[in-house]
DNA sequence: CGTTAGCTTGAATACCTTCAAAGTAGGTGG
DNA sequence: CCACCTACTTTGAAGGTATTCAAGCTAACG
């Protein structure tokens, strides 16, 4: 029961990670120009584009591969057609600071208008479509279509929003409500892209989970699994399958372990949640 | 004159209409128009402004009295001028979350835009001087002066940036590194805005700091003496002293107490560990 | 089929919080 | 002017949460 689902989201991954030397074919059918109305649309701005004739190019980048890189001289914004990344800071004793898993809809590179040189980096977790909008093309675009000028200003003002909230769960919350809420907020990203929020393959290591959370990668692995014990979750690998949303987004801390593992209230709650699934 | 436009922008400005009968030197002297030259300057913005005509209005506040408040319809940012405020977000179960705390040239309101509406509250902390920008005003001003919209884009991107370093630091830093990050943010604030940056007084409370850097007011204040017994800072109360600026720039964790305190006990125990060990 | 990167789990410990109590400063009213 | 009140700060002691260190395990890849 809990096997095929999950074999079925893993064998998504992995013909998205193993791209044989011959099997070309995702780059090849690739998409490799959008229109700005399409790009308005990707990036959920309702703009009533008249003058839709500008073109903007894709790139397709294998897992592994880097956007962009800390000190690189700004010109580019990206938004990501299809495919995971991260976006990574790095302090003055070289240790990396995860700030988001881009996808589907996300632009990145804004931190680099600042300076005019990015100040962080951004790394493909899996192969990506990636939309290039150079920051000039698109400023002056919008100098001339109000709409889309106030999307930029507002997807800008969106980011700052996502980064003071995640300052919020960092400041205030413990390692569980942590977890759980990012498990809520790729169930919601997922759900949004079309694709199941209730069970899903995660992009990303345990340690780069933790980098992201503040926390390291045996307390995240730790507390799958006793979300998994409480049957809020299975777990297994990257392989995620949500029992409980409503208790994940809620939750603020777990009851002390000794409580947990032999109270029939919790035993029964475990089953009638999986009852209530299937 | 005043009290006209006042009362036009917000309610809960009124106040401002009848300031108590002793206080009001500072308000009277108080500037109430700045020029757009004079708010690129504050800003630190270089913009070479031809058509300098245009004016913002000033509005002065007292400690306690709140800009902007969460929910409320977004059409202004504001520009610090003069005193110090905080900008607080508020989560489901009223908990307050500090996000920072603005300052002669800061310019804050911007998590507004994305939503029509301001997804937080900014406080006075003292009396204070803002000036006040319509949105529409600036973006508008933007579309003719192209170095006001870069500048418009680049304080977005820095505020982003700002608060990207914030989840660095409550991510990856013990309490010692954060609080002496704190007091190094401060001592470069003051030295911008021409004060001492060795000696300045704060001007929140405990609880503010430990809320801002994701740690209780009882630590905050402990890491503060701390500091005051190994010399690198003098505290009392809000009176703050900085020693050795570079040894808070660097560092990352404090050596044990029991190690600092009385050396030869230290070396007499750590001697019976070997032993014991042995 | 071995190697490597990633995941899980246990045990000990460090760090920070929580709870508590006493001290300090500033403002207000008697 | 002083006493009182309140808000803020300091410090101690106990306890809990997350980290650190370590070992074994899984799965993917060549």
């Amino acid at each position: 029961m809990l096997t095929s689902p999950m074999t079925d989201l893993r064998s998504n991954t992995v013909s998205l990670a193993t791209p044989s030397p011959s099997g070309t074919s995702w780059q090849r059918q690739a998409k490799l120009w959008s229109s700005l109305k399409e790009v308005c649309d990707l990036l959920r701005i309702s703009a009533r584009i008249v003058n839709d004739d500008f073109q903007f190019q894709h790139m397709q980048f294998k897992a592994g591969q880097r956007i962009h890189t800390i000190g690189q001289p700004f010109d580019m914004l990206y938004i990501v057609n299809s495919g995971f990344l991260k976006t990574v800071m790095i302090d003055e004793l070289g240790n990396e600071q995860v700030l988001g898993f881009p996808m589907k809809g996300d632009m990145f590179g804004i931190d680099g208008i600042h300076r005019k040189q990015y100040s962080t980096e951004t790394v493909a977790l899996t192969n990506c479509d990636v939309i290039l909008v150079p920051f000039k093309t698109f400023s002056t675009l919008g100098r001339t279509h109000a709409e889309l000028e106030a999307a930029i200003y507002g997807v800008m003002s969106r980011e700052l929003v996502r980064e003071q909230a995640m300052v919020g769960t960092l400041g205030s919350l413990s390692a569980e409500a942590r977890v759980a809420r990012f498990l809520v907020f790729l169930s919601e990203r997922f759900a949004e892209m079309g694709y199941s929020g209730s069970q899903f393959n995660l992009r990303m290591t345990r340690q780069e989970i933790g980098n992201y959370l503040g926390l390291t990668l045996e307390t995240v692995s730790r507390t799958f699994s006793a979300f998994n014990a409480i049957g809020m979750i299975s777990v297994d690998q990257r392989a995620i399958m949500i029992h409980d949303l409503q208790s994940l987004r809620t939750l603020r801390r777990l009851p002390p372990s000794r409580l947990r593992n032999k109270t029939e209230a919790a035993k029964k709650r475990a089953a009638g949640q999986q009852m209530a699934v299937a």
